[in-house]
DNA sequence: TTTTAAATTGAACAACTGTTAAAAATAAGG
DNA sequence: CCTTATTTTTAACAGTTGTTCAATTTAAAA
């Protein structure tokens, strides 16, 4: 019931640099393996053993496994969240903004960070999925996404000034759902296609396909 | 590795109607705890208790967790095919198809049962979205919904005779995830937007928006 | 009614779960 | 270097997990 992250207590000294060290392997560790099993199917053992680490060492450094799990996804929201706003802010200094763009300036950064960053961002995409579709997450969500989302949704309300808020968020949830769809489930595509299915191939169409049918809705 | 769901070795008497009973008692309540709290979550406990009935029994009806859980998937998944494909048939005696009667032969079935059918179907919509989203049931969902998706994806591709397999593909399942967005993720949607979110009032949009982002994405 | 295959119960199993507490090792601050 | 806050180790806890097996009850088939 109460959940969240609780603020460390006061401290008297400076984390040593080894510690710092071992926290970001637990919390990496902890990333893959939530994002591999869901929180339910996550051991904390297996947590430990991937990184390397006693079973203890993970409730000291991530608290309660929930708390863990709070922290494993707020961590990587911040940086997301950011690089969306600033984006957005860089592209609306370019100029009136179109459905495209902004579309573009929500997925835009966290598609380069899979393609850059590589197994983590992918590993957080699963994550990101599993968080969106359990409304047991329904307080953490709210906590790391609505506000940029919301933000997003806004902008899209002021394209379509005539449209109800309801149909732009209802559209946005569908498009943030393709969007985990062709991270998590490029398997699926590729099982119902022909041929391999890279991400970069896919991201032109995804803003095509998202755009297209926000459009499409919110034209009544 | 083996996994799938084994026969049941030659009977020599007919099951007693007590318990086909139970055996649907324990169906229905796996289903519901499966939805609640995911696989790894549900426990056979939880199950056998939800049935009123005592553990092994759940292990005699339903074999291992995961056989379990495979039937439960399976059960309502040849319904909804044959309800699916009865309504492309019917579509199509009546004249030629356009990509949205398509789509409304494919997300109809589903939300009529929903809303008639009550829980049952909302449950079962919550299972599909986590076999949908796991690699882990890739042979599940194989086995349970490719054959009649790929008979839609053909459907759409007979449509767009110069776009690409896999472009339809992708664009199948962005709609397949949105849908489910829409069964699962309501208090999202609610939560970006505001007022209440009910299906019916959501559905002729979802449309809308499916078939504008496949139809864009089709054509380059 | 009798036979006996099948359904149900009750109990136990070995393995694993998250969490806590105390002892030991480490290193920051003086 | 010395003190001691912090990190790490070790060990144990109280529950829960999926599954199995033998005994018991139920009811289909003769």
């Amino acid at each position: 019931m109460p959940s969240g992250i609780p603020k460390e207590k006061q401290r008297q000294r400076a984390p040593s640099k080894r510690s710092l060290e071992t926290r970001a392997r637990i919390m990496d560790a902890a990333e893959q393996v939530f994002a591999a099993h869901g929180f339910d199917g996550a051991s904390l053992r297996d947590i430990a053993s991937e990184a390397g680490v006693q079973v203890a060492l993970v409730n000291h450094h991530g608290g309660t496994k929930e708390e863990l799990f709070w922290r494993v996804v707020a961590r990587r929201a911040d940086e997301l969240s950011a690089a969306r706003l600033k984006a957005l802010a860089a592209r609306k200094a370019r100029g009136p903004l179109t459905l495209r763009s902004l579309l573009e300036c929500f997925f835009g950064p966290y598609l380069e960070k899979a393609e850059v960053g590589g197994t983590h961002w992918f590993a957080y995409a699963r994550l990101v999925a599993i968080v969106s579709a359990d409304p047991r997450w329904r307080a953490l969500t709210a906590h790391c996404f609505d506000p940029t989302a919301n933000r997003f949704v806004s902008e899209i309300c002021a394209l379509y000034p005539q449209a109800p808020r309801q149909t732009i968020s209802a559209g946005f949830v569908y498009s943030v759902s393709a969007m985990l769809a062709l991270l998590t489930s490029r398997w699926r595509i590729g099982a119902l296609g022909q041929g391999s299915s890279e991400i970069s191939e896919h991201l032109d169409e995804l803003v095509i396909y998202c755009a297209a049918g926000i459009d499409a809705a919110a034209r009544r």
